[in-house]
DNA sequence: GACAAACATTGATATAGGTCAAAATCAGAT
DNA sequence: ATCTGATTTTGACCTATATCAATGTTTGTC
């Protein structure tokens, strides 16, 4: 799982096989069983999570007790409870691993001393943010511009192991409708 | 003006004055004129804004012709079409100045240099960013857990001069609502 | 390979919010 | 002050999607 790390770190930043070697020392492993929460409603989000193997989700629940899956991480993505990360304030979302999952970790606390003693790795999480940016946008303009069958249209050819790897509950909480609609959309397309 | 983003940038980082004489020096300013569009589909977003009086509107149209205000900036506040200003890519985001506004402007080249060249500028833009990944993930959980009532609700207590200050269309168009619901809901709150 | 439990489909009905159209109100230019 | 166009409100009706309930289909476990 550290390969995949390294593989990883390496694409997005350049870095001395030394700081590498700093950075990877703070990742702990981590095999949450399936469906097991990581973080829970008013909890801080204190850890930054890779995936090697499985799959991470991070949702908001409403009063009503409705989930809506704000972001799924497969193999070889980063995933944390990002709001709660940067303010350091409860989270308001909750993290799951949907299957037999296994993960590196970092604190947030090493997280940023590494922000303040290797200057890429303040490249690393420049890059970090802003691809975090570009996808909750582009998912805010989804749900303001697209109706569900359009947002299901999109995620098929966008993110078809979406659709294929997890039940249809999980899809239907991404893409923010009930089970029996995207049901009814699936017969349709 | 000048001494509106300098108030802004010491706010936020640490610089010298030197630093921040050169980082100035890259701000032009641009008086548009009411509804002014200073970007529209498909250009790349090739400026940053500060907007010393008036307001800047970022928004999206669908297919149908309908328009969705993704962020409302008044004065002393940085807006971007920030998707387009991190890929390049040309800008699925309008930006349009509502009153008669007063900005100062950096271009992406600029802006780019200057993160290169001093370093607190790189401690600017994460600032920056986690701002605006905060801003924009509260407003997808917003869409994705609340209806419209709870939406105007949590607009009037926590920005009530976007609905004094703007016309209903606009507020409209910031909540995803028609204007005709939005004045219903008005008359019941 | 049988059973329970989870998951998916289908049908009937309800509802939030949209659309269209008309009336009422407001605001800037003369 | 008065007109003209823009904005807001109100009413009638429509549609996408939710909800509830029943049935059918997988899946994992012993």
């Amino acid at each position: 799982m550290y390969d995949q790390i390294e593989d990883y770190i390496r694409n997005k930043i350049t870095v001395t096989d030394d700081e590498l070697k700093t950075i990877l020392s703070y990742f702990k492993p981590l095999t949450p069983k399936r469906n097991e929460l990581l973080v829970t409603h008013g909890q801080t989000s204190q850890r930054m999570f890779f995936v090697g193997k499985g799959c991470l989700r991070i949702f908001f629940i409403n009063e009503e007790g409705h989930d809506a899956t704000r972001y799924l991480a497969f193999e070889n993505n980063f995933a944390t409870g990002m709001v709660s990360f940067i303010t350091k304030e409860p989270s308001l979302e909750f993290i799951q691993a949907l299957e037999e999952t296994e993960l590196l970790y970092i604190t947030q606390d090493d997280f940023h001393y590494l922000l303040e003693t290797i200057p890429s790795w303040e490249k690393f999480y420049r890059y970090y943010l802003e691809m975090a940016y570009v996808t909750n946008t582009n998912r805010l303009m989804s749900f303001i511009t697209m109706d569900a069958k359009e947002r299901y249209k999109q995620l098929l050819s966008q993110k078809p192991d979406v659709v294929q790897r997890l039940p249809n509950k999980m899809v239907a909480s991404y893409l923010n409708i009930s089970q029996e609609t995207l049901s009814r959309l699936k017969s349709k397309i």
